[in-house]
DNA sequence: CTTGACTCCGTACTATGGTACGGACCCTAT
DNA sequence: ATAGGGTCCGTACCATAGTACGGAGTCAAG
């Protein structure tokens, strides 16, 4: 089977080594058994495929504006099979997503706007503060 | 002149007392002199519309991603009139905003795709994990 | 059979953006 | 003139999400 250590998990996902081990602190992800020969304890462990796409999702969640808490609970939730509670989740997440993508919306277009001004060669200034008034 | 106390500004613009001590602090607004009677020392300060705008500005760049320290510069930019640094630097958050909002909007139609199946009665159970893959 | 890179694990430290606390002072209404 | 609420200021503390460090163990290649 092509398991991978740590380092080589970290890299395809693009995190820090650090970051998985913060991961398995935060109970988000669990902790290979070692795959030493024989003994109990000691021994490099190894991370299979299942565990990246944990990982990637970790990643993936906390790009749609998942806390780390929260993003513990959908995976519990993925375990269990509460359909409900994830409902609850996921839509809370669509309404916050919804609103912060109009708020970005809003600032890009006074962005826009400000950019515009400042490269205009007729203009004596851009003003920052105004460019966001009644955006 | 209708100039406020700390905690009606703070009201007004919808933030904590303290928060607004912080930012004095982090010197993103200026404290005002005291205007108590005579007295150089002693006395409550008082908050006119220029910081009202200034620091309904901090809560609109902050909404559009700058960091606090971005928004400093920015500040300072708007006093000054460096253009081309202001262009950059707003350039710079437009083309974080567009990312930011690609992104969003790709985890806004995953968890639809996944606030759905686990709505439906038909389903078994919703794969979290999975609601993300090739997302 | 040693060197060098990587891993393991615990503990400590960092950055960002605030919140909370406490004693002293001020100000307004009763 | 006194009680209460708000303000002032310094210092301490908090949550979130990591990042860094150091000593010991492991492993593959030369």
């Amino acid at each position: 089977m092509h398991d991978m250590t740590i380092g080589q998990l970290a890299q395809r996902v693009g995190v820090n080594v650090e970051t998985i081990r913060f991961y398995q602190r935060r109970g988000l992800l669990p902790v290979p058994g070692q795959n030493s020969r024989g003994g109990a304890s000691g021994g490099v462990r190894r991370y299979d495929e299942a565990l990246f796409r944990r990982l990637r999702f970790i990643k993936s969640a906390q790009a749609a504006g998942f806390t780390l808490a929260e993003i513990g609970e959908l995976l519990d939730l993925d375990a269990s099979s509460d359909r409900a509670r994830a409902r609850e989740l996921a839509d809370a997440r669509i309404a916050a997503i919804e609103k912060t993508m109009a708020e970005l919306d809003t600032a890009r277009r006074a962005l826009i706007g400000l950019s515009r001004q400042c490269a205009a060669a007729d203009t004596l200034h851009c003003p920052i503060i105004a460019a966001f008034e009644q955006a």
